[in-house]
DNA sequence: CCCAGATACTGAGCTAAGCTCAACATATTT
DNA sequence: AAATATGTTGAGCTTAGCTCAGTATCTGGG
């Protein structure tokens, strides 16, 4: 949602000048744009390596945790779910796949028998690795030519603005 | 894609230091994520009026182009499809959905038979109004509190790289 | 210690939103 | 006039989600 019409069209020299009521929901829309062609070129070059963009979010996810290579430590189930906002019945079959292609594996939770831990297999490793190399190389494309200082503030703002968010109580609906 | 891992979670006070290579990654999912936050929420707010995700963003289209309202300037089912990057077939789909709901009707194309046009009924105009309102009130949420300075820096820096990438030969793949 | 209720996963079957392929009517070119 | 190209849609498939119900396990109160 939020989504520009003009998608690839769009002109970057239309638009509210800054200050006007609506700049944020046009700033919005400017970085939808980007979002979305960024997410389509990564989601093309991971293709190749037979890498779907769910099973990329799945991956990035299990690896982010630290200590993800120990049963005690890896994400479980649920867990994934949780962070990839779908149904703990959903990341079933995500994990499935996954597994089915080698890059992770169930391994049982020491600690709670009912639960499975999902554990990156070397391949898993090697997967994450290409991933994390394909964004830096679109985001680079992307937003390379920005100054450092630009730079700067972009993070600065998307960060302060992330923050506010999130302590404007736990994501409401 | 390029979907950061953890998306509610992510703490804003961690992250490479501008400048670091991967800064522009990071950029990346600092926005992934609000897009992220800002559409879900956009979403919810939209769906007590009945309207989903894939139809605001077809309504928005649709209204977009000038002279939407006549037979002989309204966007065709096919021009509909380009824009929402969909087959044509699967605009078919979304259009019959949104007659069906009343907010758009088909008008055959006064200069090729073949064609059809998508006209905004009066309650398709109401819709969109809601969207842009409820998309309004979302960024500003979200980014209400960025100084007007900061916006300027954010909606140059999102333009220029857009204008990059444009530049940079049709959408490839 | 045992049981009632909560929790973690998964099987079965559904839905929404895309897709392709082929048919059909109409345009356009030769 | 015929051949070819274009715009839309019917039929049927795929993908990524969902819920609901079932099984296995855990946990807190008696």
């Amino acid at each position: 949602m939020t989504t520009t019409p003009t998608d690839e069209p769009a002109d970057p020299s239309s638009g509210p000048r800054s200050g006007t009521p609506d700049t944020a929901a046009e700033l919005a829309d400017a970085m939808t744009r980007a979002i979305k062609r960024i997410r389509r070129q990564t989601g093309w070059r991971l293709e190749p390596y037979g890498i779907t963009p769910g099973q990329a979010r799945a991956l990035r996810t299990l690896a982010h945790v630290p200590g993800c290579e120990t049963p005690d430590h890896a994400m479980r189930l649920s867990d994934l779910a949780d962070k990839l906002h779908i149904a703990p019945r959903s990341a079933t079959t995500v994990v499935d796949a996954l597994e089915e292609a080698g890059l992770v594996e169930r391994s049982p939770d020491p600690a709670d028998r009912r639960a499975v831990r999902i554990l990156l297999t070397e391949a898993g490793r090697a997967a994450v690795e290409r991933i994390g190399q394909v964004r830096d190389e679109v985001a680079q494309e992307y937003f390379g030519e920005v100054s450092p200082a630009d730079e700067e503030v972009l993070l600065r703002v998307l960060r302060s603005a992330e923050a506010r968010f999130l302590e404007a109580g736990p994501p409401r609906r």
